[in-house]
DNA sequence: ATGGGGGCCTGCCGGC
DNA sequence: TGCCGGCAGGCCCCCA
């Protein structure tokens, strides 16, 4: 599920259950997800407060009255379902433990907070405040999408030279951190680009195009999440998950939506993905 | 350093 | 109805 807009979602869903309040109760159903909690998790998010509940690229971040940051990831299939809180017009009573249910937080006041993650993919991890930036999982990360460090000049330094498929440059993570699958065979169609296009081979006007594409991809994604954040507050309280129209997006052999096209979306594999294209567009 | 592939897990869906 | 292969929105690790 989660790229970027996703799980900016994910945060602003849980902000005004979160952000300012104290953790009354942390339970840990298992040892780990992808790798083990830390020690003592749960015991150290008991009584904790959330001074402020932030986003680096796919990671939510909760900066902790005790020093440290809580470092949530929700890998493929993770979710956050928030209940016993009211809700717009409708109280959510707590509903019955689910499978896979790993992390519960209860918080002050009388909402919880459920971290569910099938595939456990996922993470949860500890750290200090003010090291958070070097931890493991952020210290190489690319520049946010969103932010002034992501510019055309940037862009177009990274990929020169590069001989990778432009599909897999934008994937990569230490270029520009948030986007995923669904998101860059977003911006690829939209720019007209070819996904096995090599990224060195692009001309510097189409990197540069690339750019504010990839920032209006994901801010209309943010928009949607935005909508459908208004619209959980009357359905089940499960956040993170919207329904958004892709244009190429898992449309393989479906028309192309561009007028006048008349082709048919196409579906390759790239290191081990799919990439949804259409042949006659994108070149 | 760069690029490609495997692996981690479970659930779901389509075909036989 | 059941079984099986293929697939899934992420990311680390290892290899050439």
């Amino acid at each position: 599920m989660p790229e970027l807009p996703e799980v900016e979602t994910v945060r602003r869903g849980l902000l005004p259950v979160m952000e300012g309040r104290v953790i009354a109760q942390a339970s840990v159903n298992r040892d780990g997800l992808r790798w083990p909690f830390p020690p003592g998790m749960a015991g150290r998010l008991t009584g904790a407060r959330v001074n402020a509940l932030r986003r680096r690229s796919k990671y939510i971040l909760a900066d902790l009255s005790t020093g440290e940051t809580l470092l949530i990831h929700l890998g493929m299939s993770g979710r956050m379902l928030i209940s016993g809180q009211m809700l717009g017009a409708f109280h959510h009573d707590h509903p019955a433990p689910q499978k896979h249910d790993h992390v519960v937080l209860g918080m002050e006041g009388g909402a919880r907070v459920t971290f569910n993650d099938a595939r456990r993919f996922g993470a949860m991890d500890l750290m200090d405040t003010g090291a958070a930036d070097s931890h493991p999982l952020l210290a190489a990360l690319g520049p946010e999408p969103l932010g002034n460090a992501f510019d055309e000049s940037y862009l177009i330094a990274r990929l020169k030279g590069r001989n990778t498929p432009i599909k897999s440059a934008l994937l990569d993570q230490h270029i520009v951190a948030g986007l995923g699958n669904i998101y860059v065979c977003e911006t690829l169609y939209r720019a007209r680009i070819a996904p096995q296009t090599k990224a060195g081979d692009l001309a510097a006007r189409q990197v540069a195009a690339l750019v504010p594409i990839i920032r209006a991809v994901l801010a209309e994604a943010i928009e949607a999440g935005g909508s459908s954040l208004r619209d959980f507050r009357q359905a089940d309280g499960e956040l993170g998950y919207f329904q958004h129209s892709f244009q190429v997006y898992d449309r393989e052999g479906q028309p192309c939506v561009t007028p006048g096209c008349g082709a048919t979306v196409g579906r390759i594999v790239q290191s081990g993905r799919s990439s949804f294209y259409c042949p006659q567009c994108q070149r």
